[in-house]
RNA sequence: GGAGGAGUGGCGGAGCGGUCGAUCGCGCCGGUCUUGAAAACCGGAGAUGGGCAACCAUCCGUGGGUUCGAAUCCCACCUCCUCCGCCA
């Protein structure tokens, strides 16, 4: 969430940026109506309470003799006092709901400034490509499908997956499986080697770290549930990593903090119907290897273009041609100052397809989960980052069509080749 | 699942219902002393909200309740620990 103060202070800094991201302006009046009330309030509330402490003391000193007065008398006054307080303090809680509620409140549901450098824009389609790297394989044979090259050579199955599970979930077996692994491992090494942390958070998280991390109460379709627990299955592993602090003050000298995990994401997809329904592009389980960092302020935008270089490195180790965008206004997440997609090249569909989102979040998260850190005498939020470095379903779909060669079978990565025992090939060679 | 115990400031640990936001120790910061440091001594220091400020309010796991007044009493819940049982 954003800081109130900030609000109070540039109203129309809050309403260019609700406008360029395609929001409602009057949000931010509406707010600073009830934030006007709320301070008169609490100014009321303050001085009745004050004279109520007073007065309860007042009584106090005469029971235990040390002064001289009618208690009965300044009992019937205090008792007064608490009925007003009674009332105000229903006021307050009202207009308090309405500005804090994670569900309801107004501060809720306005969204993070995006940075100046983001280009405004009205749709996806005014998203600036960056820059691309590689060249996408030209084939002398047919691209194929990662789900056909997959279930050719034995390494996917999709209707196994769909007796076990249903639709959109994926089952690898053999090299499909090992390569799976392989990926993860090699690019949690990898980034390892890169001064981030490895953590191995539970993928089953609380309605307190959903709604900190904002995907409570607004993205609650998206999330698969556990029936009768108060828990749900995370959708990333962005969330139980940007909740490691939640609550805490930390030392300067804890920062930067540099995470990263390799966990399944669970997603419902509710409204994707129709969408990618083949293949490992859009699946309700996915492996995904996800980069976290807290900074402080100063360093976030450095921060943002070192973990975007940290999800290329993966690709680029890998030999994927890969595009790097930046999103506009319009296409900019709700938590997002500035964001960058890495999308990497699918042969079979002639086009680069996200595999990385890489955001800086400035205070926005930080705040919202009261992750604070002590800088001299004062006490400030750092900056939150997160990054997929990278989708492991994607990346191995991606290596399959990328790497499809003459014969039907799928080179392997050479970075790849140590953590698949050797094997340079997967798949026999087709008969020709 | 059964039986007990505990949740207070960075940590440890006090707190007869009435100046308790909270004694004290450690740690921390500043100062004195010292060439410098240590020790010793003196002083400072929680968070949030409102206010230009002085200052005021709120916060002792969470939420309710009793009371003129609750860290202290009552109820519910949550978390952690110990023992027993079960178990990858």
């Amino acid at each position: 969430m954003l800081d109130i103060k900030l609000i109070r202070q540039e109203p129309d800094t809050v309403r260019t940026a609700l406008r360029h991201r395609g929001d409602d302006p009057a949000k931010v009046d509406r707010l600073l109506d009830l934030d006007t009330a709320f301070r008169t309030l609490q100014a009321r509330i303050d001085t009745l309470r004050q004279e109520r402490n007073t007065k309860s003391k007042a009584i106090g000193a005469i029971r235990t003799g040390k002064a001289e007065g009618d208690a009965e008398a300044l009992q019937a006054e205090v008792r007064t006092l608490g009925d007003i307080l009674t009332n105000l303090e229903a006021e307050l809680a009202a207009n308090q709901h309405a500005r804090l509620d994670p569900a309801e409140g107004l501060l809720y549901q306005i969204p993070n400034l995006p940075d100046a450098t983001v280009p405004v824009g009205q749709t996806e389609d005014d998203n600036v490509e960056v820059r691309r790297w590689g060249t996408p394989p030209a084939f002398a044979h047919a691209a194929e499908p990662h789900e056909e090259i997959g279930e050719r050579l034995g390494l996917l199955a999709t209707e196994e997956a769909a007796r076990l599970a249903g639709s959109r979930f994926v089952l690898l077996k053999g090299q499909g499986a090992r390569l799976e692994r392989a990926l993860l491992n090699f690019m949690l090494d990898l980034h390892l080697a890169h001064g981030y942390t490895e953590v191995l958070p539970p993928t089953l998280a609380n309605a307190d770290t959903l709604t900190a991390n904002g995907n409570l109460p607004k993205f609650h379709d998206q999330l698969f549930q556990i029936t009768d627990w108060p828990l749900f299955l995370i959708p990333t592993a962005e969330v139980p990593l940007t909740n490691m602090h939640r609550g805490q003050i930390l030392d300067a000298g804890q920062l930067p903090v540099h995470l990263t995990a390799g966990t399944s994401c669970f997603r419902s997809e509710a409204g994707a119907a129709g969408r990618d329904t083949k293949g490992m592009i859009r699946v309700h389980e996915f492996r995904k290897v996800e980069l976290v960092k807290l900074v402080a302020p100063e360093q976030g935008l450095e921060a943002l273009e070192g973990m975007v270089a940290d999800a290329e490195r993966v690709l680029r180790t890998l030999g994927l041609p890969y595009r790097v965008v930046q999103l506009c206004t319009a296409d900019l997440g709700f938590n997002s100052a500035i964001t960058y997609d890495l999308e990497v090249w699918f042969p079979s569909q002639g086009k680069y397809r996200e595999i990385s989102s890489c955001s800086l979040c400035t205070d926005f998260q930080t705040r919202r989960g009261q992750t604070r850190y002590r800088d001299g005498e004062a006490i400030r939020h750092p900056h939150s980052l997160n990054g997929s470095g990278v989708a492991v379903g994607r990346c191995l779909a991606a290596i399959l069509e990328n790497g499809l060669q003459a014969d039907g079978t799928v080179r392997v990565p050479e970075a790849l080749v140590p953590y698949m025992g050797g094997i340079p090939v997967l798949g026999r060679p087709r008969a020709v």
